[in-house]
DNA sequence: AATGCGGGGTC
DNA sequence: GACCCAGCATT
């Protein structure tokens, strides 16, 4: 089997199979290949696409991403994860629009010095947009190629010989497409395809009889928890107390609801002892004071209830209160770990940007039993 | 080479 | 539950 039997092989197949695609129509948008190989890193094409929909309702052209705020630009990216490829993105459209007359690089090393653009995302769109024969190595690319030539631990720099070795002279777009379209619907993870494959007589991994063997998996390492106590402070005029957290770092410039780490879990003591409920006014009132500066009694807080969420490298436990004042609230003469603390309307409250789990604990709150109060 | 960085689909 | 996804930036 020659190399370009291989790539024949597969540009036959997706020439039939190929996925129909938003950012897919011709001619090619390089903004809207841009911003959906942004999108679709380390995340899933089904995910994607309403969020690339809306975008690009929103932001039709560089120009206009370059123009808006980066309130407006986190906002629509809420719930997408990974908060600094919005960033990223925006940052590099004022790049491109102001030092560059709204032209994208053509070439993987122009593309690269783009923030946000590392070498899949260049390979990717110097192909796809411009035509270039660049490579791209993504997960798909990774477990295709590490299964047809039977390799268990394969580097990085010999995944990156290899793509580039595959390339055929033209169409290496078509290609690239076709080997991520090929690992996303036929050569999977789990449970590969491969009376389906066009490869399949070329591919070791089948060959050998355990092709979802390839590549091998590092031991996993349990993910430690984490807990932390959420208050929702809401003033006599109903106004909900928001911090914007930094804006660098886990969920930067996202907004939250005032929130603290609570001691790690005292092992027996707490199973026996601490429901959720045991917390003492003080505590919340410590919190309210550490974060903001004012000085709230929180005598009649309320428990909204418990959120769990899963991040990637640990899980976090929210327990969630609500403390009402009844008096309009002041501003925080302190901001302490936030960048910006407000008083938001509810209207406000759904157009900023908040994390997945406070956008949760909003739902909770305007979804709790009413009481006297309201 | 290792680590931090979200959230959801899927088994 | 655990795994994995059209990765990048930083160290």
């Amino acid at each position: 089997m020659t190399r370009s039997a291989l790539a024949s092989r597969l540009l036959r197949w997706f020439e039939r199979h190929k996925r129909d695609l938003p950012w897919r129509r011709e001619p090619r948008d390089p903004y809207h290949v841009w911003l959906s190989e942004v999108m679709l890193q380390q995340t899933q094409v089904a995910t994607v696409i309403p969020y690339f929909e809306r975008w690009t309702q929103r932001f039709p052209t560089l120009e206009t991403l370059a123009a808006a705020p980066l309130d407006e630009v986190l906002k629509l990216w809420e719930g997408l994860g990974y908060y600094a490829r919005a960033r990223n993105l925006h940052a590099a459209a004022r790049i491109i629009v102001h030092e560059r007359r709204g032209q994208l690089p053509r070439t993987v090393e122009g593309l690269m010095a783009l923030p946000g653009v590392g070498r899949y995302t260049a390979g990717a769109i110097a192909s796809l947009a411009f035509g270039a024969r660049a490579p791209v190595l993504d997960g798909n690319v990774r477990r295709v190629l590490s299964r047809i030539f039977g390799l268990a631990r394969p580097t990085e720099a010999e995944l990156w010989t290899l793509a580039e070795s595959l390339l055929p002279r033209r169409r290496a777009g078509a290609f690239n497409e076709a080997l991520m379209d090929l690992g996303a619907t036929i050569c999977t993870p789990r449970a590969p395809r491969c009376s389906a494959c066009p490869l399949r007589a070329l591919c070791k991994a089948y060959a050998g009889g355990h092709p979802e063997a390839y590549p091998s998996k590092p031991a996993k390492q349990q993910t430690p928890h984490r807990e932390a106590t959420t208050v929702v402070l809401v003033d006599g005029a109903g106004r909900a107390l928001l911090g914007q957290r930094p804006r660098h770092g886990l969920l930067g410039g996202l907004w939250e609801f005032i929130s603290a780490p609570r001691a790690p879990a005292g092992a027996a003591a707490r199973h026996r002892s601490c429901p959720p409920t045991d917390l003492h006014p003080s505590d919340l009132t410590d919190l309210i004071a550490h974060k903001t500066g004012l000085r709230v009694k929180a005598t009649q807080a309320e428990q909204l209830g418990i959120v769990k969420h899963a991040f990637t490298h640990f899980k976090l436990t929210r327990r969630v209160w609500l403390v009402r004042l009844p008096m309009p609230g002041r501003t925080p003469p302190r901001t302490n770990g936030y960048d910006r603390l407000i008083w938001a309307t509810p209207a406000e409250v759904e157009r900023l940007a908040l994390t997945r789990s406070d956008r949760r604990i909003w739902e909770m709150y305007r979804a709790r039993r009413p009481t006297l109060f309201d």
